[in-house]
DNA sequence: GCCTATTGATTAGCATCCTAACTATAGGGA
DNA sequence: TCCCTATAGTTAGGATGCTAATCAATAGGC
């Protein structure tokens, strides 16, 4: 999250470039938007998410499993028919494992996700969204595009 | 944070708009670049903060005290000559009141920042940034900048 | 058949953010 | 003066992220 609400003026920005002579002022003005909107976004969504008992973070868990193509049918895929391992989640989604480890076993806790021993592999899990994961998945997504493109109207929001 | 690697496709996102009529596939593509991308140059000015020993947090503190007008000399704004209450910073900042009281306190104990009561008032305390805080800031920037610049300049990271 | 390196997952310890509740000071009105 | 409210800051407790270290199972070399 990036937590400055008010951006530096261009008149700012120029006073920092004289003192930097290296300071691309365009590029800075450019990236400090991009990181503003970005965390106005994120925040939006992480509210979003706690009003229905999730975290931005679980709702991908289980988007990324549940987008995992032969979840319900054909089959195939790096690993077998459905499901990811918790390190094939890590890797789609740049969290550390052990956030993995956690936020599945909350998952699973919460009935959202099932966890089954691979058979070929004594080590590995195989991670599974259930019904009622598909469900609360489907319950969220209009919302969730909902936010999206209302936040992605309005243009300046976060601008200044 | 937004932690998602690889954005979905088209294609996923046309399946998904066939599924959620009132989706805007456009507006949902560009929202998930732009956390993606802002994620990214977050994950690498944390990165860069880190290795000198501060956060993005830290750093933007010490900015949002440094950038006051009045900091060396002229001498007005909403608070006097110079420093920011707690709460001011955590108007300009976003962030919660707890966060700035610890991160106040961090910095104080690293000798980046002073703080002194306010004699009109004893709740008050005002924030000054040190010399060596100005020297650490100082020290920063540059390569602040062009950690951004070097971002800025590929126009595709992050978007898959 | 063992020894070692690798891989999947977890545990432990730490940092940092939040909300809610609290203490202390300030200020305004009866 | 007393009280009620508002404001400045802190404390307490919980959620969530990270890295480093650990356990367990697999795979390869000899």
């Amino acid at each position: 999250m990036f937590f400055l609400k008010d951006l530096p003026t261009r008149q700012m920005l120029q006073s920092y470039g004289e003192r930097y002579p290296g300071m691309d002022a365009e590029a800075v003005a450019g990236a400090l938007r991009l990181l503003r909107r970005g965390s106005l976004l994120m925040r939006a969504l992480e509210a979003y998410f706690t009003a229905h008992a999730l975290s931005q973070t679980r709702f991908l868990v289980l988007i990324v499993i549940d987008r995992e193509p032969g979840q319900g049918g054909a089959g195939q895929g790096e690993s077998g028919q459905g499901g990811l391992l918790a390190s094939e989640i890590a890797d789609r989604l740049d969290i550390s494992r052990p956030v993995v480890t956690d936020t599945v076993k909350a998952l699973v806790r919460a009935g959202l996700l099932g966890s089954a021993p691979v058979p070929g592999d004594g080590r590995a899990k195989r991670i599974t969204v259930t019904p009622a994961g598909g469900a609360v998945l489907a319950d969220l997504l209009p919302g969730y595009f909902a936010l999206i493109a209302d936040f992605m109207a309005c243009e300046d929001e976060g601008a200044g």
